[in-house]
RNA sequence: GGGCGGAUAGCUCAGCGGUAGAGCAUCGCCCUUACAAGGCGAGGGUCGCAGGUUCGAAACCUGCUCCGCCCACCA
């Protein structure tokens, strides 16, 4: 007993790994997945030989390219950028596979501000050194250190996720060529007077000491501030102007107190003046219908255009000095009287003190704001007036929204074309200069008359003047200003170059929705401007990553996750089919460890499936041809039925990535791969592999070796690693050439499915499920074999494929004695019987059949049944219905109603036959054995009292051969699992049958009660039924729906399932 | 203030006009020689609320309530 679960411990403790070669012949694969030694192996093979480079030359084949958005040096990377890289990576590879010649370029970006100040930060904390105790150049040079350091990182995080990026091509925004670039851009902008520089009221972080983009402020909703309110005196001594404010120190720059024109308290005060109560200085009182709203506060605002937005605009209207009070440090300087040198906040506390001593204090109460902060620093923002360099943006904009407009570039999801509409139609100039060092200087020069000279190089004399002495601008531009230009740039702009002429436009722009305004809309307009063409043609915005609490990770919450923690841990195949799967389209992704967990097990899953094959493959070779070739061809039912499976998965997964459903891509691989390659064809081959007949067996060899084969190179996009190792091993296996590498195989292609495949291997899979459901609910272990099952009222095309599929389902149900046949099942007491579509089945079960189990089992399917039917009854009454609904629709549940009253009717008559029994039998002797036949394994106790069965299957009438109403039986001697489990058979049976006894009485109980709910479920699940694809395609019948929840497995696997999201997709499409 | 998402099984999410699905978790049986990172079976949902459109609504429309995000210069 103990055992047992030492024998689980044990392989867990140690997984692998009889073999970690290097080695691409080897046959033989370690019992589980070791992702770390595979991982190891393959990027740098891949690399070597030269597959992640583009071939600018190629003409011959369509190109493919995509731009990696650049991260930022500051550091390495977390879980958004393996997401980024994950999904670029499939489309990539996708892409190559399928033809493309394929650019994917990697590059850092220099991330002015957060960089510098990173630095600055590590400089404090080890040297306790400011950048300006080093000087510009000594401290860039550290900068630079620093960006050797983690761009390496980056590198190696990428290749780490199996990024197939061009890593000759790789560029950083600091490069010369890309800082070239930058230069041309500005030079020319300026030309065009569409860069330019002048005083204006900009958004000021006093910590950063530099200039912000309206981007770079981050809105704090609601902040719980003061609405404090003061008096003006009027200078006339005729009585006070009450104004209110949340920025008390900021009075000390006011210019004018506004009023609205039409507001009859203040209409006689226009014109006339306050007096300043701190300084020496008489304010007017001006009348602004667009300021104020006489509704709020007093209706008067007092403005000071040096240090607020809309202050600023009514100084602008209104001719008003602008008086700066507030110094970039944010102290308040010597124009401030009585509060000069103080802090703002300090100034702002004195300011409301020094106003209640003059009994000008008229009160406060709390306020909520939006207040603007840093978005690096976090600190609270400073509207403050300075020169800064501008690009003028509307001309810039309007093509950008053009080419949107006519679909030169689209959005997906589509949902973010209106988000970038509204922000491309309402923009403001771009604030383009900072205050810092580490950056693209400005290439404008200063001379002392102050003319300014704009140039590619360095200049020599001023171009107004002609002054030698020249002083270049201190400031750097804004980092977006370089990534604006990413996808021309670093193809070798403003060079004519041979990748530009290839890759340019970009396919795919694919990154995350936070940058959309920073970033994509911005490389659209530069690209615009400068290529004359977009830069892309698709915009994928994916969703934010987010821990398992759906909070976005952030460095300052410390739940930022490193993608190496991740693919050391699980893998990097899981982690990217994780990231895949949970892509969907318009929501954030959280990310579960149990979901990586569970798709490492996939990998898992995938890897033990090629194991089995290759356990199974010993001698074979795969056939010139393949599948088609005439002496391999399929055979079976099954083998016909897991192909048409197969070109189904391999179409939904295309269509899929060509919609950029990365989910459904996921999902359709995953779905085939282990519910029906594993779960069934496996199952199902295994007769064959085992068995003795040639052809069977090559056959079956052929078409499993096929379709893991197409699995692999289905999914290589999404699992590189576990792909290649396999498919590698499987084709020296099969003495194969399929090609040097998965990465450079052919995509499999879209193809017609053959769909009565599908359809007719339903009958087995129900069959086989409608076994296991009897077992389940009866509690009959799989050991115990099944006998006298009768398999009846088959429709004749259902009947040949069952009796041809016959010893698979002996297999997979344990079986030990069968009987097909088209005619309705003979009753049998002390039987279990389910019906499906198409057929029935029956299952004698001796004295382990538990009466009430079984009565409560039928009971619980009719329920459903007639759930099912009320409903679709009701709606078949319903004239209106029948006349407006589309014919397809009536007919589809016409059919579904007569299999429905059909089955009904079979259940009853079980149902009748158990009460029946019941009423002779079960009263008198409960525990009395009911088996129609002796069988010694499954009776227990022998059978005292009951005769034998009145027609044992041999003695059933003789049919001509090959009628459709012939019965076929089977006997254990017959079936491969009887013969290879002997000891099996022979087990005394005791200990299951007295295991089973007890429980359905339990079982029955509990199920009795909830009767209500059973019925409401019932009524539900109609709607399973009804989804059936024959139904829907013309009502005929299909071996599907069984009892109880068989039908959940079945829907799955049946052709109507996944035809649904086929059409589904090609009227997205359209 | 405007806009955009989301609210579906205990959890994470698909589905987006024909009447509810997956994975994980739960319960039962099973170490069956590809896989216990597994197999088989089962239980579990008035699809946020209220109206409307429709023969038919989780899906479409309107309103509301909560959550999240983006944009916005109300002192």
């Amino acid at each position: 007993m103990t055992l047992r679960p030492r024998r689980a411990a044990e392989r867990l403790a140690n997984p692998l790994s009889e073999n970690d070669v290097n080695d691409e012949s080897r046959t033989e694969l370690a019992k589980g997945y070791e992702h770390r030694e595979v991982e190891a192996r393959w990027y740098p093979t891949w690399k070597e030989r030269g597959y992640f480079h583009a071939d600018e030359t190629d003409r011959s084949r369509p190109p493919f390219s995509i731009v990696l958005p650049p991260p930022n040096v500051t550091g390495s990377l977390h879980l958004g950028h393996a997401l980024t890289a994950t999904l670029q990576d499939v489309l990539c590879r996708w892409k190559r596979m399928s033809g493309f010649n394929v650019l994917w370029l990697p590059g850092t970006d220099h991330a002015g501000i957060a960089t510098q100040m990173i630095v600055e930060k590590e400089l404090q904390r080890s040297e306790k050194k400011s950048r300006h105790d080093l000087g510009r150049a000594e401290f860039l040079k550290r900068v630079w250190t620093w960006k050797e350091k983690y761009g390496s990182r980056i590198g190696e995080q990428h290749a780490a996720l199996g990024a197939s990026l061009d890593w000759a091509r790789e560029r950083f925004t600091l490069d010369e060529g890309l800082s070239r670039a930058v230069r041309e851009v500005f030079v020319r902008l300026h030309e065009e007077g569409l860069v330019y520089r002048e005083q204006k009221l900009i958004n000021w972080c006093p910590d950063c000491r530099t200039a912000l983009s309206d981007l770079e402020v981050t809105y704090e909703e609601g902040h719980a501030g003061e609405l404090w309110s003061f008096a003006y005196p009027l200078s006339d001594g005729s009585g006070e102007v009450v104004v209110a404010t949340t920025r008390p120190e900021t009075m000390l720059g006011d210019t004018a107190i506004a009023v609205h024109p039409d507001d009859e308290r203040y209409r006689g005060l226009i014109g006339k003046k306050v007096v300043h109560p701190l300084v020496d200085r008489e304010i007017p009182i001006i009348a602004d219908a667009i300021l104020v709203d006489p509704a709020f506060g007093t209706g008067a605002v007092k403005v000071t255009p040096a240090h607020d937005f809309n202050d600023f605009a009514v100084g602008q209207r209104h001719g008003l000095e602008l008086l700066t009070v507030i110094g970039l440090d944010g102290t308040m300087n010597a124009e401030a009287g009585p509060v000069a040198g103080l802090d703002r906040f300090a100034a702002r506390k004195k300011v409301k003190e020094l106003i209640a001593e003059k009994g000008l204090d008229r009160g406060s109460k709390p306020h909520a704001l939006p207040l603007g902060r840093c978005q690096r620093s976090e600190t609270i923002l400073e509207p403050l007036l300075s020169q800064q360099w501008f690009v003028r943006i509307e001309p810039l904009a309007r093509p950008a929204i053009e080419a949107v407009e006519r679909g030169k570039t689209r959005f997906i999801p589509e949902q973010w074309t209106n988000t970038y509409m509204a922000w491309m139609t309402n923009i403001h100039d771009w604030c383009i200069s900072r205050q810092l060092w580490w950056g693209h200087q400005i290439p404008a020069w200063y001379c002392s008359d102050g003319h300014i000279t704009v140039a590619r190089e360095t200049p020599v004399r001023c171009t107004s003047c002609g002054k030698q002495e020249l002083r270049q601008d201190e400031d750097v531009l804004d980092t977006w200003f370089s990534s604006a230009l990413w996808p021309f740039s670093t193809m070798g702009w403003p060079e004519d170059t041979e990748t530009l002429r290839t890759f340019y436009p970009t396919s795919v722009m694919e990154t995350g929705h936070d940058i959309i305004f920073f970033w994509v809309a911005r490389m659209m307009m530069m690209g615009l401007h400068f290529m004359g063409e977009v830069p892309f043609r698709d915009v994928y915005l994916h969703p934010m990553v987010r821990d398992e609490k759906g909070q976005k990770m952030s460095k300052t919450k410390g739940n930022v996750i490193d993608p190496l923690v991740i693919t050391e841990q699980y893998g990097a195949d899981a982690l990217r089919f994780t990231l895949a799967a949970l892509t969907a389209q318009g929501r954030d992704l959280k990310l579960a460890k149990e979901r990586i967990e569970g798709y490492r097990a996939f990998a898992n899953k995938l890897w033990n499936a090629t194991r089995f094959a290759l356990m199974n493959l010993s001698g074979f070779t795969v056939a010139e041809g393949g599948v088609r070739a005439a002496h391999a061809a399929p055979t079976t039912p099954a083998d016909r039925w897991i192909l048409a499976r197969l070109q189904r998965a391999v179409n939904d997964t295309i269509d899929a990535l060509e919609g950029y459903r990365f989910n459904d891509a996921a999902g359709a691989i995953y779905q085939f791969v282990w519910h029906e390659l594993c779960d069934w064809y496996i199952e199902l081959s295994k007769d064959a592999l085992y068995g003795e007949d040639p052809a069977r067996k090559q056959g079956t060899r052929t078409v499993l070796t096929h379709c893991l084969e197409t699995s692999l190179r289905l999914l290589h996009p999404l699992m590189p690693f576990i792909t290649e190792e396999l498919w590698q091993t499987l084709q020296a296996q099969v003495g194969a050439r399929w090609g040097d590498s998965i990465m450079v195989a052919r995509y499999p292609e879209k193809g017609a499915v053959d769909e009565a495949a599908e359809r007719s291997f339903g009958p087995v899979i129900g069959l086989v499920d409608a076994l296991r459901n009897i077992r389940g609910e009866m509690n009959i272990p799989f050991k115990v074999p099944l006998r006298e099952v009768q398999v009846g009222a088959l429709a004749p095309e259902a009947l040949a494929t069952v009796r041809e599929e016959l010893s698979r389902v002996v297999r997979l149900a344990n079986v030990a004695g069968l009987t097909v046949s088209a005619r309705p099942t003979r009753k049998v007491p002390g039987s279990a019987v389910a019906v499906g579509s198409g057929f029935e089945v029956r299952v004698p079960l001796a004295g382990a059949v538990d009466m009430a189990s079984e009565k409560a089992r039928i009971a619980k399917e009719l329920a459903r049944i007639e759930g099912d039917l009320g409903g679709i009854e009701r709606k078949l009454a319903n004239p209106s219905f029948v006349e407006r609904a589309p014919k397809d629709v009536v007919e589809k549940d016409r059919a579904r109603a007569e299999e429905l009253k059909e089955k009904r009717r079979r259940l009853e008559a079980h149902r009748d036959m158990l009460a029946e029994v019941e009423g002779t039998t079960m009263t008198e002797t409960p525990n009395s054995n009911l088996t129609p036949t002796p069988n010694p394994d499954v009776a227990t106790p022998p059978a005292p009292a009951m005769p034998p069965p009145a027609t044992p299957p041999a003695a059933s009438p003789p049919q001509p051969a090959g009628s459709p109403d012939a019965t076929a039986t089977v006997t254990p001697a017959a079936t491969p699992e009887t013969a290879r489990k002997p000891a099996a058979r022979r087990a005394p049976a005791k200990k299951p049958v007295a295991k089973a006894a007890p429980k359905p009485a339990a079982k029955a109980k509990a199920k009795a009660k909830p009767a209500s709910k059973v019925k409401a479920k019932a009524r539900g699940k109609a709607a399973v039924a009804k989804k059936s694809a024959p139904a829907r395609k013309g009502g005929k019948a299909k071996a599907k729906g069984l009892v109880a929840r068989a039908r959940g497995a079945l829907k799955k696997l049946s052709a109507g399932k996944s035809k649904k999201p086929v059409g589904k997709a090609a009227r997205k499409r359209r």
